[in-house]
DNA sequence: TCATCAATTAGATGGTTGTCGAAGTATCAA
DNA sequence: TTGATACTTCGACAACCATCTAATTGATGA
């Protein structure tokens, strides 16, 4: 785990549930799963070709996954390249282990 | 932690994604932590003066988390006990760190 | 400038789900 | 046996959400 992972994130109670809806759905997992395990930039359509999925569909996840601060976005010229937030899966982790064992 | 607890479990897709949506339900969430921080029984009808609920909505989020796994529940009487289901909750975090990191 | 490609937004639709009241089932005590 | 208590199931309703098509914005290259 890189340090930058390592530094304690602070989750409200309205964004733990916004994560815990994020990965609620199947789609979105997929997604965050291929982001995260990349580990560096994962440009927007290489998701298109993996998924089988309407340009429209993945812009809705992907919002839904930038909400909850599970991933970042940055354009590059016309396309949009997504890195996962380590930080915040693990904070979210944390809670999960502190709230509910 | 205990050693039960530690004792690994397999985990279905299909249980990964009952798990997820059972997380996602604030209500669910709160009842959840109830009951896994007491670390033993908690009866049904402790839940029902807590959380100002429906007995109906209440029974309904309780068969989810059930089904989900997260929790097990024992009929004494009248009364209905449920029990925290520690080691599915570590399976899934063991899960979400894996795929997701 | 114009055509093209990438992605977002808008609007519609169908399916899912959280909620409740009411009826049903099961247990216990009098 | 009767009544009360604890919970479940049923049926309905409203809100939410995943999905799509179509229209829009924005950037690139010819």
């Amino acid at each position: 785990m890189p340090d930058a992972a390592k530094q304690s994130v602070e989750l409200s109670e309205d964004q733990i549930q916004l994560i815990a809806r994020a990965l609620a759905d199947r789609r979105r997992y997929e997604i965050l799963k291929r982001i995260a395990t990349r580990n560096g930039a994962t440009p927007c359509s290489d998701m298109r070709e993996c998924f089988d999925i309407t340009p429209a569909t993945l812009s809705h996840h992907m919002k839904e996954l930038e909400t909850a601060g599970l991933v970042r976005s940055e354009k590059e010229g016309k396309f949009v390249l997504y890195f996962p937030q380590t930080r915040v899966l693990y904070a979210y982790l944390d809670r999960l282990k502190s709230d509910l064992s």
